[in-house]
DNA sequence: TTGTATGCGTTATCAA
DNA sequence: TTGATAACGCATACAA
């Protein structure tokens, strides 16, 4: 039979009420008492019941308050769909998910989106702007005891309880694995960066150029440029680069602008002979694909990032302890043209 | 708020006893009553709060039984690691984990296994050996109360309550395409078959066949044979196939057997020029493809599978729905070198 | 500083 | 056939 509370509380002499009151820090014990019951608590691997966690608590309300660069973002609506059936999941246990939703990487606005929830959120879960500011406000929060759970993107240095994400490092190493794999290890390779400002992105780039120079010496870079995640930038910007560099047989699509950077392709007319590397799969990458264009493309599971993040903010609530390292890993998903 | 058993007694005017009665069909309910509670119960929109399920049924111990072909089988090492860990995070819930292991497939010593179990279990999660025995025993099961889920492997035509395991078919496509990719679509394939007699190589393979009808009319087949799971015997009829059709280049191994197939071809000298498409990501084929033989292999997440499996295993014992069609599928996922 | 009582939603046991 | 009541493990308001 599994270690409670009140068996913890007979054993070493106390009453229920004082071990919960050593075991959950709310203070007012001897410092005897306090010795004595985390000593049996440890010696007997007390493990809280989360079933009994969950019910108790359910006299309470507990809000989750999200904050998303997902305005006009297909990405992210993967991401809140997962959050969204985790939630639901939760409703027994009081949980209520609410999300605001911004356009763009303002940290400005972002911060002024954190402030409006004010003291009536539990916990935060958040895309952070890769800023000061922000740093500093989930630190504040931090210190109100509304712990913060980042998603999506890091952003270190700061005070919050846990990432959960992807290794972009390894999205960009396995996208050279790809790309090397479709153009048997023989090409003239662009690169359509998103944006250098972003973490993620330059990450994945470091991660490609590593596996290039240490295994694929036939991968030339003819050139590269930056889409800043739009369609119509990345339109424009790729013709440019296929017209300079008309030897150009292959293309590493590292963020946003696929379908732009893609369409630019078709008009040139060489889509043929394109081969295509890219990451996430939203609807319209996924149509490049089944035209050919795309090969291969390097998924994040968006849902499941989502999913779990709103599943380990509960749990976290709940007392349970997260990775030493702070780091939720969710995989990269190599996907082509037969997994649709 | 949400609607409790309470809720529904208070409001149809009876005891929070009878209403569990009549909702988990305990019986001994006058006619009358009971069309009344079920009629509020559905108005409100009842749905049994899982926490407080799981505290209540902790008073019992919950059995899940398992028989696995598992012996000298590493794949199954990962499910039962997956199996253990779920065990192990429900343990506060009362759920013990019972292996059976077997080595192979027959179906006589896997039905003895089952009996051993008697009545001592509350549900069997199997990988069933495709035989009327077996089916026959499960539907027997399901007459005693005692629920069957699948797990790796489908029995079909049976009262089992749900798959959890991949979809052969699809990861015999995805295998086609990867094998594409790697040759250019242009190669003298020889095809190694694990048993035509297992349901889950043959779906494989027709998925393999149907893409390269449709796609690939470059590649090959020079010859097929059988390794029957077991290295020695893949080692062997490898080299055979080689001797026989030199111009092969490219090998599409369907099941286990990898190890033994590449000693053959390494032994054979070739093994610069051959491109191998796998599945499953067991030590010696990891190492297969760090040696650059394998090019990449598909995988059946057999940690999550097992996982899975047990927690909706117990999802169900609680009275949670499975899908409608009674498959939960594992995705196949696509891992190269650069993965590892 | 410590102990006691109550309730969260469900199931199970007795008594009626 | 029904109803009342006591668990399950935890949190908390209140009493001592």
């Amino acid at each position: 039979m599994s270690v409670t509370i009140k068996k913890i509380a007979e054993i070493s002499g106390v009453s229920r009420g004082t071990v919960d009151r050593v075991l959950n820090n709310r203070g007012k014990v001897s410092e005897a008492v306090e010795r004595k019951v985390r000593e049996t608590a440890q010696r007997l691997g007390y493990t809280p019941n989360m079933a009994g966690k969950a019910l108790s608590i359910k006299k309470k309300e507990i809000v989750i308050g999200s904050v998303l660069p997902s305005e006009g973002n297909p990405f992210f609506y993967e991401i809140m769909r997962g959050m969204i059936v985790a939630a639901n999941e939760l409703s027994d246990y009081g949980v209520r998910l609410e999300i605001k939703k911004m356009r763009g990487y303002d940290p400005e606005k972002q911060e002024r989106l954190i402030d409006e929830f004010s003291k009536r959120i539990d916990i935060l879960l958040i895309t952070p702007v890769d800023d000061d500011r922000i740093r500093e406000k989930i630190d504040a929060l931090a210190e109100c005891g509304v712990p913060t759970i980042t998603l999506n993107s890091d952003i270190c240095d700061s005070k919050r309880v846990c990432y959960v994400g992807s290794d972009y490092f390894k999205g960009g190493e396995i996208a050279c694995g790809m790309l090397a794999m479709a153009t048997g290890g023989r090409a003239n390779l662009g690169i359509i960066m998103g944006s250098s400002k972003v973490l993620g992105h330059s990450q994945r780039l470091d991660g490609f150029m590593k596996i290039l120079r240490q295994r694929f010496p036939d991968i030339r870079v003819t050139g590269t440029t930056e889409t800043e995640d739009d369609d119509i930038i990345a339109f424009d910007r790729t013709r440019k680069l296929l017209e300079r560099y008309p030897q150009t047989n292959a293309l590493f699509i590292v963020a946003a602008g696929v379908y732009g950077a893609c369409r630019a392709v078709i008009d040139n007319g060489v889509d043929k002979d394109i081969c295509v590397v890219t990451f996430d799969d939203v609807p319209s990458t996924v149509e490049m694909m089944e035209r050919g264009l795309v090969r291969a493309t390097i998924c994040q599971q968006p849902f499941t990032q989502g999913y779990e993040a709103v599943k380990i903010a509960f749990d976290y609530y709940l007392g349970k302890k997260v990775p030493a390292d702070g780091i939720v890993e969710i995989e990269n998903e190599i996907k082509i043209m037969e997994c649709f």
